[in-house]
This record gives C-alpha cells, structure tokens and sequence, in this order.
DNA sequence: ATTTATCTACGATTAACTTCGTAGTGCAAT
DNA sequence: ATTGCACTACGAAGTTAATCGTAGATAAAT
C-alpha cells in the first residue's frame, strides 16, 4: 500500500482528537480544538476536507452532518513522526534523543521503573532482531 | 537574554555542519551538505544570509570570504526541538516519547547499559529536584 | 591592463500551510 | 410556504520556507 503524507501540525491537533474521541462531526473536534486556542469553525472544517483529499481521513456521508474519522493510525504515525525528527535533529540516532529526553525532563520514579522493564525485555530478546 | 526563533529544516541541518566542524565558509558548508543531496551554491549563501538576519549565525566579514558560525549552542536547541515535539506529537508526554522510541528502534546492548546508567542517576537524585 | 574565476547581494519564484469570509444548500420550525 | 438555522463548499489572502538565477564586486592569473 501507498504511502501517506505526514500530517502538518494543524492537521496532527485535529487528528489527535479523531484518535482521542473516534469518529465525530467538524462541530465536535472545533468544540474540543476551541478550548485550547481560538479557532474558527471553517478553518477546522476546511482542514478536514484537505485532510480528506489527502486520505488521513475518511468521512461518512450519509447523514447531512459529515463524520470524520482518522484512516491513519496514531501508532503508525508517530513512528513516522518520530523518525522523520530523529533523522533532522539527531541525524538518525535515536539513542541520542533518548539520553537527551531523559536527561532534561526528570521522570517520575514509576516512569523509571516502566522504562527499565522495557529495557529489561530489550535485552532479553533475540540479539539477531535488534537493529541498532 | 531574548530567545531565538526556532530553526527550520533547512537551518538545521546547516547548523548542523556549523557545530561538527566550526566556523567554516559558505563553500565548505556547500560542500558538506552537497555531499548528502543535491543543493545549490547560492541557496546555502541565501540561508546563510537569512540565518544571519534571525540572528542564528553570525559571521567574520573581515576578509573577503566570510565565516559563518553558529550563535546558539547544539544542546540549547536540540532540548527546545525536542520539547516542542513532545508538545505536537506526544501532548507533552516526554515518557511516552521514550516509550516509543525505545520500543521502536531496538538499541545496542551497550546503549542500553548507558541508558540504564543515566536512570540509576536519576534515581538517585534528589526527588525535591524532579520535574514531572 | 584584461580577462577569468570566485564570492556576495538581492530579487523573484514556487509551493505549502493556515486561516477565514462568503455563498449556497437543505432541514426544521413556525 | 417562509423564514431561519446549521452545515458544507469554495475561493482567496497572508505567511513562511526553500530554492535558485542574475548581477555586481573583488581578487587572481595571464
């Protein structure tokens, strides 16, 4: 299958709600969007319908009020996102940004512990499957 | 002292070259990046030029060709990069970033040694010291 | 002293993103 | 039936980014 285009930062905020609350109305992501910033209603709508042409959603039509709904997946499209920034800002070593986030923002104790079980399983796997 | 505009893309990546090899000429850069893609003589001049104005560069004008090197440091930027990141992409969930990253991109044995240093040192900090 | 090569300056273009106003359409309520 | 409301469609404007061509200036080479 084809290749999206990544998401902009507009259309990333609108399809932050569509994963958060699934498919609703240009109403309802304006409503939720309009609490953070101020917005305009067609400004969201119009988005929508480029984000349309674009294929990162789909829409139901069948009713006058048009559902929307993501066609991309969040996980899918932050992996995407992440190493697309990865690749610009730490030319490709996502070790780099690791230390760096760690380093900066302190986790809470109970994210360290969650972060050392991942890195626990990692060494457990197979070394044959690791990519680095 | 007044922030500076994030770079863009582009700025970043000569940046890039201007923190591994310090303060070079508009050629040596060109002639870094070209090596990566293909690109312009003038359209590096022009974004240096454009870098200067922002006041991301500055230059030594005193001979004829003139010396660009960077005004702000690589680990400023990079942790303001990366903490606008985490704001589009992870609605300011930093551990999530890691998370994923971790999980994605399998990392070295050695790397996670390191990794696991860094959270050992973590813990060990003052708790009043932590952030999130 | 001319010519040639190398740099810088500057303008123009193109494309993408973001935003919003206006107009049109259809449903609902009187 | 008419009016009014809510929604969609469409166009247009403003911004920013990125790229490059052309022209002008300086130095080097003949």
């Amino acid at each position: 299958m084809k290749n999206l285009p990544n998401p902009t930062e507009a259309e990333l905020e609108i399809l932050q709600t569509l994963w958060q609350i699934g498919p609703c109305s240009v109403k309802q992501v304006h409503g939720l969007l309009q609490e953070k910033r101020e917005v305009g209603y067609t400004t969201i709508l119009k988005q929508l319908q480029i984000m349309l042409e674009k294929k990162l959603v789909q829409r139901d039509e069948s009713a006058r009020i048009h559902l929307y709904q993501a066609t991309i997946s969040e996980k899918n499209t932050k992996e995407k996102l992440v190493q697309k920034f990865v690749i610009n800002t730490f030319q490709g070593s996502s070790h780099q940004l690791v230390m760096q986030v760690l380093g900066n923002a302190a986790a809470s104790a109970s994210e360290l512990e969650e972060i050392k079980k991942l890195i626990s399983q990692l060494e457990d796997q197979d070394p044959t499957h690791q990519i680095i």
